[in-house]
DNA sequence: TAAGCGAATAATCGTGAT
DNA sequence: ATCACGATTATTCGCTTA
């Protein structure tokens, strides 16, 4: 019912509205001939008129302003009499056309006051226009203003009113409201706001500050308290279990201070946990890099100790090994020392040496004394990963290398000085065992320099699958580009004791870092040749940064002494390599 | 057990003050 | 535009009574 009523109100507070304004008219120009003839008698006080408006208020009810007026100055009469006078002109004026209900103005007043009131109450734009139409039933108060005033101030008071309202109805929170509100409203709205509407009537036009203001104020509170419910209800909906019933503004706000505050809490832990996993990781990965140059520095011993176990034994010729210390410039003088077989000079501040040593096998039970490789192949090149102890035709294919370090045969090698152990014996057929234990700009030098060496026949190409400006690439090298690590490697690490570092699960090597670790890795297989009944070993790997471990069958279960990586060239002669 | 009643509580409203 | 206050209204709950 009440909503029906709405949109009836609605229309019948339109066609009010328009009667009223056909009625303002005529009144009007009634009016202006009224104050024509009322200028002419009382052209005096029409400041007073507000005044006697003022009181009017109270006695807006219907009967009681004729009461006031008598006591009034004799002046005021004056001015008094025709505000009743502007009253009852609509009475006159009902007469002509079709307006029964809004003949009688009386009734008709308090009937537009309620239901103008409604929704004001309500709040919304229907409100004010109705609204209106009550205006014009104040307006025959104005009359008085206007009588005093010209009659061009009669629209003005009309238009200034519904501004206001209109203005302020938008508020959003105000539609969902009109609805329940708007139809209880008539009936007693219209009892209790009728006077009220009367006395607005008289005053919004003359008082600024009285009850057009007030109403206009009451209507801006009401949508302050609408927003305000909606922000409440909306904080509500974002909370989690909250009953959507009984649940009052005040328990919404404990329930929402709550809410925070757990929000709050969880973020520090989070935080904290995050700071907690980005020391681990930190932490973690020095710990690799550790291990890895560890592991790295291991292997460098545990090939120096074999080549110097296995200089004394005769090998096929197709492998010349030698080692070499640390770093390029000490070349030669590894050279030396090899030859001398002692231990590289930087070994010796190295405590792992005597420990690798100890823990080392003896020499028999080690595997180097593999059978020599049956398909020697002529591009050979011996890349002893650390472990590599190659057979060679020992000293005299050890041609040192000429001068220091890079110079020498390769003029184009001025490549960054890195730790790179290469032992070049460039005899005539001789394999080249080239072993760099640190950086990939040093293994590629290695070989560089194996390859630029006298004893040209095994090359050995290595070439990243990345480019490094830091690497000089063989010419028409194919790229290793393949760098995995192979679980496999765990199995057999372990021969080299406690000492050296191990991995425990498979290592995921990213080119940058696999690189450097590229001569330490070759399976036995792939070294002795024994990998030439298959294909050779691509292990495939992705480029940098993906972590990735191929499983590759023919490594499986091989001995590869770096856990680490493990390097295969698809092009390299895998056949022609020989583990000692 | 349902109806009636009153107290308690929350929401709404009007108003004045800032 | 906002806040605070008092008043009014609506709803809920507990108690009593027929």
């Amino acid at each position: 019912g009440s909503v029906s009523t709405l949109p009836s109100l609605v229309r019948s507070l339109g066609w009010l509205e328009e009667q009223e304004r056909l009625r303002l008219e005529r009144e009007r120009e009634q009016e202006q001939k009224k104050a024509n003839s009322l200028a002419r008698l009382a052209h005096a006080l029409p400041v007073e008129e507000p005044r006697i408006e003022a009181p009017p208020l109270p006695l807006s009810p219907p009967a009681p302003p004729p009461a006031p007026p008598p006591p009034l100055a004799t002046p005021a009469p004056l001015t008094v009499i025709p505000i009743p006078v502007v009253t009852n002109s609509p009475q006159p004026l009902p007469p002509p056309p079709p307006l029964p209900p809004a003949a009688q103005p009386l009734p008709l007043a308090p009937r537009q006051p309620a239901l103008v009131s409604t929704p004001g109450l309500s709040i919304k734009e229907p409100a004010p226009l109705p609204s209106r139409p009550q205006v014009p039933t104040p307006a025959p108060l104005l009359p008085d203003s206007k009588t005093t005033i010209p009659p061009t101030g009669s629209p003005k008071p009309l238009q200034p009113l519904p501004t206001p309202i209109l203005t302020i109805a938008p508020h959003p929170g105000v539609q969902p409201q009109l609805a329940p509100q708007q139809p209880p409203p008539p009936t007693l709205g219209t009892l209790k706001l009728a006077p009220a509407e009367e006395v607005k009537s008289s005053e919004q036009k003359k008082r600024p500050g009285g009850i057009g203001t007030r109403e206009v104020h009451n209507k801006l509170e009401k949508n302050r308290r609408a927003h305000l419910k909606e922000c409440f209800e909306t904080l509500k909906r974002n909370i989690p279990n909250v009953d959507d019933k009984k649940t009052s503004n005040l328990s919404v706000l404990r329930t929402a201070l709550r809410y925070i505050q757990s929000l709050k809490r969880k973020e520090k832990e989070y935080e904290h946990e995050m700071e907690r996993l980005a020391r681990e990781k930190i932490a973690t990965q020095q710990r690799l890099a550790e291990l890895k140059h560890e592991l790295s520095q291991w292997m460098d011993v545990l090939e120096i100790d074999r080549v110097l176990r296995q200089t004394g034994q005769p090998e096929d010729d197709q492998a010349s090994t030698s080692t070499a210390s640390e770093g390029e410039d000490n070349i030669d003088e590894d050279m030396e020392e090899d030859r001398a077989g002692l231990g590289p000079p930087k070994l010796s501040h190295r405590p792992q040496p005597e420990l690798l040593k100890s823990t080392l096998p003896p020499p028999s039970t080690t595997p180097a004394p593999l059978p020599p490789h049956p398909h020697p192949h002529p591009h050979s090149v011996a890349l002893s990963p650390a472990h590599l102890p190659v057979q060679q035709p020992q000293p005299q294919q050890k041609t040192p290398l000429p001068a220091p370090p890079p110079p020498p045969a390769a003029p184009a090698q001025t490549l960054v000085p890195a730790p790179a152990h290469l032992v070049a014996t460039a005899g005539g057929g001789s394999t080249v065992i080239a072993h760099t234990a640190t950086t990939h700009a040093s293994v590629i030098q290695t070989v560089n320099h194996v390859l630029q060496g006298p004893g040209g026949k095994h090359i050995a190409h290595i070439a990243p699958s990345a480019p490094s400006p830091a690497v000089q690439l063989a010419p028409a090298t194919p790229p290793i580009g393949h760098i995995t690590v192979h679980p496999a490697t765990l199995n057999h690490v372990a021969h080299l004791g406690s000492q050296l570092p191990l991995y425990p699960q498979p290592v995921a090597v990213s080119q940058p870092v696999a690189v450097s670790h590229i001569a330490h890795t070759l399976s036995h297989q792939q070294v002795n040749g024994t990998a030439g009944l298959g294909p050779p070993a691509t292990v495939m790997a992705k480029p940098a940064v993906g972590a990735q471990v191929v499983h590759h069958p023919q490594l499986v279960g091989q001995t590869v002494l770096n856990p680490v990586t493990m390097v295969t060239m698809p092009s390299f002669p895998v056949s022609t390599l020989k583990l000692a």
